[in-house]
RNA sequence: GGUCCCAUAGCUCAACUGGAUAGAGCAGUUGCCUUCUAAGCAACCGGUUAGGGGUUCGAGUCCCUUUGGGAUCACCA
């Protein structure tokens, strides 16, 4: 597909070369979209060229603009403000384009072949001690949009999961189970298992907290009795037992995971998340430990007088991190060293992209540099989507202090919402009750992940429980709306998807104009979403591309076209922008209902 | 204390990576359903881009500084 910035770069240059006999690279050029309120499809921003000109801004675009019109005929006419040559491209021009792209079946998506770049995302990563929240909603959204956006710009894609389900913090619950469960399960409570465990989490809070009061109150001193209480010996007894493979503690864990991920699975599913291979923690936590050792032995890393191993950073602006500890046993980052290699020698990847919050930091800077250090020159694929927290009106959320927005709820919420307003159109009663009830589902979780996407994921972001996600506007719901009113023109006109050999107009409504010009961009976005992992890129086309045609809608009948030449050209011009809805949103991981 | 991030309309977010008169949605006011779905379209209202200085043809964007918020600097994960 030919862009305008193909098209006019060459001749920008020549232009710039016969005007002004000054040599500049085509690959220099740029350009920007025009500024609404001027005439004009693309603008040549010519300040640079002023000086090689010896002219004036306005004298240097006129100049050129007249060039370029005299050698392209694409170029219909051109104005210039100051320094900005706006161009107008014939409608020829973009007539041709629609005719290409709306013939292509998978139009702006890469294909993907066995040798395509590989590209690891991690996502998700829970603990299995507490429920999920919004802020693991946001991490999956992001981590799945973003594998869906890698796929369509032409990567092959491993979508994994690193559960951390080993620990001192799993114990907590495991060991409040026990004391306090009287054999409680989920079915016998009919509550879902992640939420079973995560009761039992808080309930060791309460229980432990408790036990610390006494011991303060008996003399001792807080950080004291914060080790030496009863409950705290007990798990770390418990996380001995863990990892000496005490069967009956083995079999208490296996017996409260198999509750969380039974929860979690059903979570995951309701957000329409998936992944390629779930990694365990407690198979990874040994891992890493011969790269340390094969460090020391090349001397990048040292081994302290107490015997611990560390990587002194501090040439990079660092500080000095232990690897590990002075008894031999590994912490977090022996861990993700050894993950990291294992995976890598498994999906050789070119870029391992990990989905994870802004407060890790600091922790994938070491990872990324000890790598290196270490070297394994895939290091520098290693990615960071950092994303930031979601906030509450007062704060973060913090569990434990029982100020968090579960997931689950959530989406009860949002599929609640999205059924109020349905009936009170009234405009779906031939619908089945369970078509009805997977259409309310659709529309809530449209209206949730367009809120959480359509934000830089670099930037926090604030959710207020008080006031509900909108369904109108900016949102997920107003494009699928957008998509099911084009689906049911389309089933009025007998039309399945598009209908060929449609001519094109001689000159183009302004809205459709518009509306080819969005189209023509798709490609780019794709990209840009792309090596800018950012799902948010995608969700503003998205939106542009859908009010666009609204206005289109809105100006130009189509059934009523005053020809059937034309209302055969707008029934293709809808059904693409259909297409190109539909896949977009599946980008984001929407679903675009037929009806609604 | 060191390092890093953030601050844009009453609220939630944009701004093509230095470009033109800073854009959307929500909220508020007001038009448009006897023509393809009004979850829509159109219009009005709303801004000293936290404050100050600098760099240049041009700054919300880059540099310095003040203020306010956040993260991180564990032999936790």
């Amino acid at each position: 597909m030919l862009t305008t910035e193909d098209l006019l770069r060459a001749p920008v240059a020549a232009a710039v070369a016969e005007l002004f006999s000054a040599d500049i690279q085509p690959g220099s050029v740029t350009f920007q979209r025009t500024n609404p309120a001027f005439e004009g499809d693309v603008t040549l921003v010519v300040f640079p060229y002023v000086k090689l000109a010896g002219k004036g801004p306005e004298q240097t675009a006129q100049l050129i603009g007249e060039h370029l019109q005299a050698k392209l005929p694409e170029v219909a006419r051109f104005n210039v403000v100051k320094g900005f040559l706006n161009l107008v491209i014939a409608d020829d021009f973009w007539n041709r384009q629609f005719t290409t792209l709306s013939s292509e079946p998978a139009y702006g998506h890469k294909p993907v072949t066995n040798t395509s770049p590989m590209v690891m995302v991690e996502y998700s990563s829970p603990n299995t001690n507490k429920p999920l929240h919004l802020g693991h909603v946001r991490n999956n959204l992001l981590g799945f949009s973003v594998s869906e956006i890698l796929k369509a710009a032409g990567y092959r894609v491993v979508m994994v999961n690193l559960v951390n389900d080993r620990g001192i913090h799993i114990c907590k619950s495991m060991y409040a189970w026990q004391q306090l469960g009287n054999g409680e399960t989920p079915e016998s409570s009919g509550i879902k298992g992640d939420h079973l465990v995560g009761k039992y989490y808080v309930e060791f809070d309460k229980l432990y907290k408790e036990q610390v009061k006494l011991a303060v109150a008996a003399g001792q001193t807080e950080e004291e009795a914060g080790k030496t209480v009863p409950a705290m010996l007990a798990i770390q007894e418990m996380l001995r037992k863990w990892e000496a493979g005490d069967e009956e503690v083995i079999a208490l864990w296996k017996m409260m995971n198999g509750w969380v991920y039974d929860g979690f699975n059903t979570t995951y599913k309701k957000l329409g998340v998936s992944f390629d291979k779930i990694y365990y923690e407690s198979n990874t936590y040994l891992l890493g430990k011969s790269i340390v050792e094969d460090g020391l032995n090349k001397g990048v890393l040292l081994k302290r007088p107490d015997g611990a191993v560390i990587i002194d950073l501090t040439p990079d602006g660092l500080d000095q991190k232990v690897l590990l500890r002075s008894d031999g046993t590994s912490v977090y980052m022996t861990q993700d060293l050894g993950t990291a290699a294992e995976r890598h020698n498994e999906f050789p990847f070119e870029k391992l992209v990990y989905v994870v919050g802004n407060e890790q930091e600091y922790h994938f800077k070491v990872l990324k540099l000890a790598l290196a250090k270490l070297g394994y020159a895939w290091a520098d694929g290693l990615y960071h989507l950092s994303y930031g927290m979601v906030e509450l009106p007062h704060g973060k959320m913090k569990s434990r202090e029982g100020t968090v927005v579960d997931a689950d709820d959530l989406i009860q919420l949002m599929e609640d919402d999205a059924q109020k307003l349905a009936e009170d159109r009234g405009l779906i009663a031939d619908m089945s009750s369970e078509a009805k009830a997977t259409l309310y589902h659709q529309v809530g979780m449209a209206a949730l992940k367009y809120f959480i996407l359509k934000v830089d994921p670099r930037k926090k972001m604030l959710f207020n429980p008080e006031e509900s996600i909108d369904l109108q506007g900016n949102t997920g719901p107003f494009i699928q709306y957008t998509y099911a009113r084009i689906r049911s023109m389309l089933r009025k006109a007998g039309v399945a998807d598009s209908l060929p050999g449609f001519t094109t107009p001689a000159q183009l409504h302004e809205k459709e104009k518009a509306l080819i010009k969005h189209l023509h961009q798709y490609p780019a976005i794709v990209q840009e979403a792309a090596a800018t992992y950012n799902p948010a890129v995608v969700a503003q086309y998205t939106y542009d591309l859908a009010k666009t045609y609204n206005q289109f809608y809105d100006a130009c009948p189509v059934m009523k076209a005053e020809s059937d030449t034309l209302k055969h050209f707008r029934l293709n011009l809808s059904a693409c922008v259909a297409r190109t809805v539909k896949e977009s949103l599946r980008l984001l991981g929407i679903e675009a209902p037929e009806q609604m």
